[in-house]
DNA sequence: GGGTGGCATCTTTTT
DNA sequence: GATGCCACCC
């Protein structure tokens, strides 16, 4: 795709990846190989971990020390293990791979209970609570329990209980060993919380990994057939995993004691969720004969890069001891940008990002901007988009946790799981159907003095001694969704989907509704129905060896417990033409050749709140040093002097982790040493007026510097591959408007258009002439 | 019971 | 700046 004579840089480029591909180096080879007992690969950023592990499920597939059925992967994320699941094919080939388990602890333990789930009391169409539904499922816990206070937020709650729980600390243990005022408080909802879950067949992310170990430790009968089935466990990113996690992949692996984690302590960035960093500092102590191999060369960044990353670690007192390295080149000084305010940051890496992209010729896909809250990503988009440059945005609001999806959601949950009492307060009178707040609450007293359940309550209404109104629409309500749960069994999952979600009135709702943002909404009702039905139909042709995310057969029920584990990075599809931006979280494991990371400021990054502790300090520069080493050949760090927040300007200051860099691989963007009392200076007089890089990019397009390259700025149409669903754009006779969906591919790639003047139409994007606007 | 408008709060990070 | 909550009116 690059149409620019090879640099020097690019020669190495190629050097690295045949490297790569001829296999593995000394310490990698043993790590691979070395298959019994417990192994822990202890490597730094960019020293091909991930691919160690690929490398060994591939050696023991090929070499016939395992069968597939024999191995269980688990990943980070669902596309870790998509990944690797591809790699492994490619090594081995289809047939060789088949029946391997591969995918997040969540899924794999997830589908695991959807099997074993019975021996706990839960059906296998259990429904999966997120952090959302477990938030309103507390809301209403707090109310009930009039403990309402300033600061016991729902949120608060759930992050306290969430942690109890993945220290396996029960509601009786927990409500011994209060120590603050919060706890306290806690405790009266922790116990209530879990029986709220039990009742409504639910499980939230945590009793993903508890219910497995009950389930183990309560049926020793389960726990040998699964001990006899993974004779071969392999954790990747171990240094994230929780105390639950240990425990249960601990268990599995007892008997055999063939477990083998890969991770990197210094890239440990989930404290704030239980990750139990002791997992990794303490796994040689932990377990007999382990094997400790360390990766210390780095394959992925200048030595540049990683002697800035390297400066910023090292100031962290908790660390295994280990020195990267690198062949690699030197590389570019990295460059620090100061901003007056945050839009104005946001059009400095724009105007970065286009530079290289024109000078060097990266895809835009080669870039990514990194920032430390998701709030953040608002001005660079703006910025990104006025520019016409194409991007994607990882993470932030899912898919699934649009208000409408959610709606939807509810009710094909309730059709497969009716005790789901979220999902009934949920939707019990959306669209209105005269089922007011006085009902609900006499229902859910009925509902507590019973067994706790609401759907018990609505079964028999006519019971209740409701008036006449209250109970004619709560029948109204019960019959549609008993009507559709009876159809389960025969109807395929979409259809009946698409028959529910119809009958409910969501879609006329919206559409009634009549604006941008309700037809917007409808829209995405309707893609979540295409979601069913193409779920449906992979499952039905479903061929694919690996398990990559445990699927299951193409129910609704397994539709319904997968989307609740799917995260918006997951999803990313390799468009290498767009942007990437993202938190630091979401980078983790990815690496681009182009890093910006925005924001490091004090309060922001790192944030408020964060400072006080040192430990928290502590897992704010591992996040730092997550992000540097993301970047392959350039780095940007940016900071703004003042920064909107909470509806306000609010003047701001370079973060403590600039001054704690290696100056002498920094430089200012207009070209100066970088050092404390320099950017104090460029602080204090801001020098705009100079020439920057960055700055003259405008110019030079101006002055024909780029005309005989590929890439132009002509604004007669844009390529019609950078429209993607959400553009919008303008058409020469219709006006402006927004992509709302896009079909087909290459030349047939047509796009659905909601136009400002004249509504819907569908164009093919090869001969729209459509023009990306901001 | 349903709808609307004003006010407070809010921003960590996520499977 | 956006969202959610409450109070007030129909």
């Amino acid at each position: 795709m690059r149409q620019f004579v090879l640099s020097a840089d690019d020669e190495h480029e190629l050097e690295r990846e045949s490297a790569v591909l001829d296999g593995l180096n000394e310490s990698q080879r043993v790590a691979a190989e070395t298959i019994h007992g417990p192994v822990m690969i202890v490597a730094g950023a960019g020293s091909g971990k991930t691919r160690t592990l690929t490398y060994r499920i591939a050696h023991l597939l090929a070499t016939g020390s395992a069968r597939p059925y024999e191995i269980l992967a688990l990943t980070f994320t669902n596309k870790a293990a998509k990944e690797m699941a591809g790699r492994i094919i490619d090594l081995v080939g289809d047939e060789a791979a088949r029946g391997l388990w591969m995918g997040t602890f969540h899924s794999v333990f997830g589908r695991i209970l959807r099997i074993e789930g019975h021996h706990l009391g839960y059906t296998s169409d259990y429904t999966i609570y997120d952090t959302d539904d477990t938030e309103r499922v507390i809301k209403q816990l707090i109310k009930r329990y009039n403990i309402d206070d300033r600061q016991f937020t729902p949120r608060a709650v759930r992050s306290t209980i969430s942690r109890a729980k993945n220290k396996l600390i029960d509601p009786s243990a927990f409500a011994q060993q209060t120590s603050s005022f919060l706890d306290e408080k806690v405790a009266l909802v922790y116990g209530p919380y879990e029986m709220e879950l039990r009742q409504s067949n639910a499980m939230d992310f945590d009793d993903l990994l508890l219910n497995p170990i009950r389930l183990f430790e309560q049926h020793p009968d389960v726990l040998s057939k699964y001990q006899n089935r993974w004779k071969f466990i392999h954790i990747d990113e171990y240094q994230d995993t929780n105390r639950a996690q240990y425990v249960v992949t601990r268990l599995l692996s007892r008997v055999h004691g063939n477990i083998c984690v890969v991770g990197d302590d210094a890239q440990s960035i989930y404290a704030f969720r239980g990750a139990d960093i002791t997992n990794i500092l303490n796994f040689e102590s932990d377990h007999e004969n382990a094997k400790l191999i360390r990766l210390e060369q780095n394959y992925r960044s200048t030595k540049k890069i990683l002697q800035l990353a390297d400066s910023v670690i090292k100031h962290n007192k908790n660390q295994l001891e280990k020195t990267l390295w690198t062949d690699n080149p030197d590389g570019d000084d990295i460059v620090v940008i100061e901003a007056l305010s945050e839009k104005d940051e946001a059009q400095k890496l724009e105007r970065t990002i286009r530079d290289l992209h024109l000078r060097k010729g990266y895809s835009y896909g080669d870039f990514a901007i990194l920032y430390r809250t998701n709030a953040q990503s608002r001005s660079l988009e703006d910025a990104l988009r006025r520019a016409n440059i194409p991007y994607e945005i990882i993470g932030g609001t899912n898919f699934y946790q649009r208000k409408e999806i959610k709606d939807a959601v509810a009710y094909l949950r309730l059709v497969v799981n009716p005790r789901d009492n979220e999902s009934i307060r949920r939707v019990i009178n959306y669209p209105t159907r005269g089922i007011g707040d006085k009902t609900v609450a006499r229902l859910m007293d009925i509902a507590r003095s019973g067994d706790g359940s609401l759907w018990t309550a609505i079964k028999q209404i006519e019971q209740m001694g409701m008036t006449a109104r209250a109970t004619k629409a709560v029948a109204g309500f019960r019959d549609l969704i008993q009507r559709y749960g009876s159809m389960r069994e025969e109807a395929p999952a979409d259809e009946l989907a698409r028959a529910l979600i119809k009958e409910t009135g969501i879609l006329t709702n919206l559409r009634d509704e009549n604006t941008i943002e309700s037809l917007a909404r409808w829209e995405n009702v309707q893609e979540l129905i295409s979601a069913i039905a193409e779920f449906t139909e992979e499952a039905t042709s479903n061929t694919a060896a690996i398990a990559a995310t445990g699927t299951t057969p193409g129910t609704l029920g397994a539709f319904l417990q997968e989307v609740s584990l799917v995260a918006t990075i997951d999803m990313a599809d390799d468009s290498d033409r767009l942007v990437k931006l993202m938190t630091l979280h979401s980078s983790k494991g990815l690496e681009f050749q182009v890093v910006c990371i925005a924001g490091l400021e004090e309060g922001l990054f790192p944030l408020q709140g964060a400072t006080a502790d040192p430990a928290d300090l502590e897992e704010e520069r591992r996040l730092l040093y997550v992000g540097i080493t993301r970047g392959r050949k350039h780095l940007f760090l940016s900071s703004a002097r003042s920064r909107f927040r909470y509806g306000q300007v609010h003047p701001a200051v370079p973060s403590r982790f600039l001054e704690e860099m290696d100056a002498s691989v920094m430089q200012t963007e207009t070209g100066r040493r970088f050092g404390a009392r320099t950017a104090y200076q460029d602080y204090a007089r801001p020098r705009y007026g100079s020439t920057t890089i960055a700055r003259s990019v405008d110019d030079r397009i101006a002055g024909g510097e780029f005309e005989d390259q590929v890439y132009t700025l002509e604004r007669v149409a844009s390529d019609p591959r950078d429209i993607v669903n959400g553009s919008r754009v303008e058409h020469q006779l219709f006006g402006s408007g927004k992509v709302i969906a896009i079909e087909g591919s290459a030349d047939q790639r047509r796009a659905t258009v909601f136009f400002k003047r004249v509504g819907q139409k569908k164009l093919v994007l090869k001969f729209a002439k459509l023009n990306l606007i901001e």
